[in-house]
DNA sequence: ATAATCACTTCTATAATGCAAGTAAAAATC
DNA sequence: GATTTTTACTTGCATTATAGAAGTGATTAT
């Protein structure tokens, strides 16, 4: 067993709550995959260029799905795979993750290596970024999701 | 040793990025330290409810100061003490903060316990929050740095 | 019928963490 | 001025988390 699921808080600190489910090196990254990235199966979020390992991302894929940041439906073209999408939960995340990668692209912008069309909607107006990825979801959610 | 100071990314993702100095149990929790509970000294943070091992709390403030995210100057009073304060870097961090602490307001917030007055104006005014922490920040460096 | 894919699980080595104890310099107390 | 306490660490060891490779068993493609 990689990790148990059931879950501990240090204290009643929101900031210490939300890092006791946010705070490591991968979680967010899979929130990512989801929210910027499009990438809704297992093996897509296997290869993106952080390479995560199997076990790891199995682990963070069911931890999420725990807290209910994500969920999953099996995928309508097969039945081994699984289509995993954000939650409301998770979707409110990208406050927290638009305001991470403005202060990204701030501070650690010799680092960073963002596509020029996006580096410059989120300099010049990140509010209609944030729109647009909440767009982008909410279509993939109508193309897949059934209410 | 209780790890290596010198730093690896993983991508050019400013997620990523982020994650590879932020992104652990602790390091936001130092952050908050300095951003809401003004706690500036080394043994003040080793006393906070988390609990934080002694060689983990160095080890952050370390790797924090290294990313310049926060310095530190002698303590006027003593010798062997420190005081730790954020840096620009650091203090912009509070959008980041801020939005987490909301989000666990609204999605954790059976785990959490917030002081009424707090909890208030950050859901009537996120704004005006900041706006008074970072005014308080600055109280602090007036007080104790000299430019 | 056979081979490949997929979403995992298992195993092992390494790294990070937690905890308790220790240290050395400085400061407070006697 | 000597002794005790405080402070900011470091050290050592046990435990836990992680990375990476290899396996598994069900499904799907050839």
């Amino acid at each position: 067993m990689v990790s148990k699921i059931e879950h501990k808080n240090r204290t009643g600190c929101p900031i210490a709550c939300s890092l006791d489910i946010l705070g490591d090196h991968w979680t967010l990254l899979v929130i990512r995959n989801l929210m910027f990235l499009g990438l809704h199966e297992y093996k897509d979020m296997l290869q993106t260029e952080e390479q995560i390992s199997s076990s790891i991302l199995t682990d963070r894929l069911k931890k999420l799905e725990c807290e209910k940041l994500i969920a999953s439906i099996p995928h309508p073209d097969s039945k081994r795979r699984k289509l995993y999408y954000l939650t409301a939960s998770g979707k409110d995340l990208i406050h927290v993750m638009v305001n991470l990668v403005l202060w990204a692209n701030t501070h650690l912008s010799e680092r960073l290596n963002i596509p020029a069309e996006k580096k410059d909607l989120l300099e010049k107006n990140p509010e209609k970024f944030k729109t647009l990825i909440l767009e982008q979801i909410q279509k993939w959610e109508e193309e897949h999701l059934q209410f």
